[in-house]
DNA sequence: ATTTTTTATCGTAAAAAAACGATGAAAGGC
DNA sequence: GCCTTTCATCGTTTTTTTACGATAAAAAAT
């Protein structure tokens, strides 16, 4: 991504949790993490009409951005969303969504 | 971008915002709109640390998404948020981190 | 009428993202 | 001990994004 140093920390944190959003993919993903209370959700790849490496591809992504947490033991793979960062996202997301409303013409 | 009808409605219109946020330049030029109550915007260019044509770029993506809605009479551009989709990108981000995480592990 | 200013568009190059098949690793079942 | 299953990783190709300079358009200023 361009040089991160051109942005303030702000802009760069509110743009690099939206580029893990960015992809629909991604957000079924989560939406089928969120969908299911305990945590064994070993058939994301079933769900999504993409292929496994692709499906591990976007999980990877997520994991790096912190939307989700997991772990892989042997032929079973556990992950979750992790309720933390969706709370800082939406607090972030919210703040500047509101803030811009309120200050624009 | 991937075939639009492989995933849901949903899926595709949040993954839709959340990329035109996912450049920190575009939240830099949305957060500078927001600051100014009025709509004479047209010194954008000087406040990023880019291009003309890559800054003039970002806002037709952000015009194309909805974010902004702009005019320009030959010399003078006129953008401003709009406080509509605003509200509305509000509403979907909130809706779906929010029941995302009452419904997860 | 010509110049100046500001913006959009075009063409293009470089970088990043997305996707897949093939291969490899790890744990459990046979 | 060997399969089987499930996932990650690698290598590669295609597509998309980002960025810039050059050029064009449009209105105002001179």
């Amino acid at each position: 991504m361009a040089n991160k140093d051109l942005f303030g920390a702000e802009e760069n944190e509110l743009a690099a949790y939206a580029k893990a959003l960015s992809h629909p993919a991604r957000i079924a993903i989560l939406k089928e993490l969120a969908s299911r209370q305990t945590c064994i959700c070993g058939e994301i790849v079933d769900v999504l009409p993409l292929a496994q490496s692709t499906v591990s591809q976007h999980l990877k992504e997520l994991l790096a951005a912190g939307l989700i947490k997991g772990t892989v033991e042997g032929p079973r793979s556990c992950y979750c969303i992790d309720p933390e960062t969706f709370k800082k996202i939406e607090l972030l997301f919210r703040n500047f969504l509101n803030t811009s409303i309120q200050t624009c013409c």
